[in-house]
DNA sequence: CGGGTTTAGGAATGTTCAGTCAAGAACGAT
DNA sequence: ATCGTTCTTGACTGAACATTCCTAAACCCG
């Protein structure tokens, strides 16, 4: 009985959860959703009911459809530096890691609820990785270093200008303002690049790094 | 000439970098610094150009005196997990890592100027770390392993509901509200805290990753 | 003491934000 | 067909936001 739904439900949590994954919560506003969701204003209050109660729709929607499922895969990697190659790896840019990453840097903090999701999601990981170990559960802090390095070296990647995943390499094509040094309304220089010294890709490292900890030897220990 | 100025700019360069690293850029309002640092509205305009001029200023700041002192502090440790400990050492709840987590997970991607600062930052401190791994430079992946590493803990302790750095126990003192899941502008809940299974210390996970791969074997392999 | 200059203070600006309202449109059931 | 229910739509609201204006105060120099 009553109108049919004009929207996927699903669909759009999925839309919601890369929008939140790439400019955070904050750096999204409801008319940003309205406007890239293609679903107007009240649906999206009637259906989810607060901007908060999107978000958490989404990061749960996350974690139980795109990260455990990750998770997973990491585990049955043929070995640890293949595991950690799996919980990297990007695609358009983006990877499954970043909404986890922004949740847990931005909203847990304040947020209990969020900080449940974010310690599901991790815990998960983590343990997936202590059976990975060698010698059954060597030091206990070992796994949640290592899957707490998985995230900062994901935060890392993210770090460099514009947003620029694991993907191919994109020419500098920025906006480009004209805005002087202070005054004018809180803009955002374009220039200013900087490029590591020696760049090095976040996959690559977290293979080096797993391949210490290989049970099934990967040699690259000098 | 002119009327002196009634406050500290370096004071409130600190206090601005204290608020920004606990609460984030989109975190905190003018109104919130206002607030906070004694200084009013028009002052900080003048002297800063912007909300942004201020947090670059802030950034710079804590970049050049809080964070490559203590990069030089985790050169001068005795072995890697002593360097470890120094870099994740935490003091009220809060450490010199977090204005560089929050800003390398929610400025950097969008503001170019902070992710040169942010690379500043954790070049040098991959830089320090590079020299006291093993035999010179054994993979060229590894101190940026190790430096995201460091990132991604001092990022998973954030995680726990309220903000709660390294410090002491603090019983769950919530304010409280009585909301329901829907509806109602934008609260969030109180409850819902979870720890992890096995809690693991940001601290001593990080040593025991360091130790690993220390030169002065700081025996903990299994 | 009186110009010149710089800061302080409080009130205002226009914009953007999350969330709401009232009317209409599309369906199942009767 | 008509009723009740559910969804859609676009305009609306009040609060919060970053930023600016204007007037008064405090200082240095002559």
């Amino acid at each position: 009985m009553g109108r049919p739904r004009g929207f996927d439900e699903t669909e759009v949590v999925r839309a919601a959860a890369a929008l939140f994954a790439r400019q955070a919560y904050d750096g999204v506003s409801v008319d940003d959703l309205v406007a890239h969701l293609g679903v107007h204003r009240n649906s999206l209050y009637k259906t989810f009911g607060s901007k908060r109660g999107l978000y958490m729709a989404a990061l749960r929607w996350h974690v139980d459809n795109e990260l455990l499922p990750l998770v997973t895969a990491v585990g049955e990697a043929p070995d640890l530096p293949g595991a950690a190659r799996r919980a990297l790896a990007a695609r358009d840019g983006g990877s499954p890691l970043d909404l986890l990453l922004m949740a847990a840097a931005e909203r847990a903090p304040v947020d209990p609820e969020v900080a449940a999701q974010v310690a599901r999601a991790l815990n998960a990981l983590e343990e997936t990785l202590a059976n990975r170990l060698p010698g059954g559960s060597p030091a206990p802090g070992l796994a949640h270093a290592l899957t707490s390095a998985l995230l900062g070296l994901r935060l890392r990647a993210r770090t460099s200008p514009q947003d620029a995943g694991t993907a191919g390499p994109e020419p500098g094509a920025a906006p480009s303002r004209t805005a002087t040094s202070p005054s004018g309304p809180d803009t955002v220089p374009s220039g200013t690049g900087t490029a590591s010294p020696g760049f090095v890709d976040a996959e690559q490292a977290a293979v080096v790094l797993a391949s210490y900890f290989n049970s099934t030897n990967t040699d690259i220990s000098r």
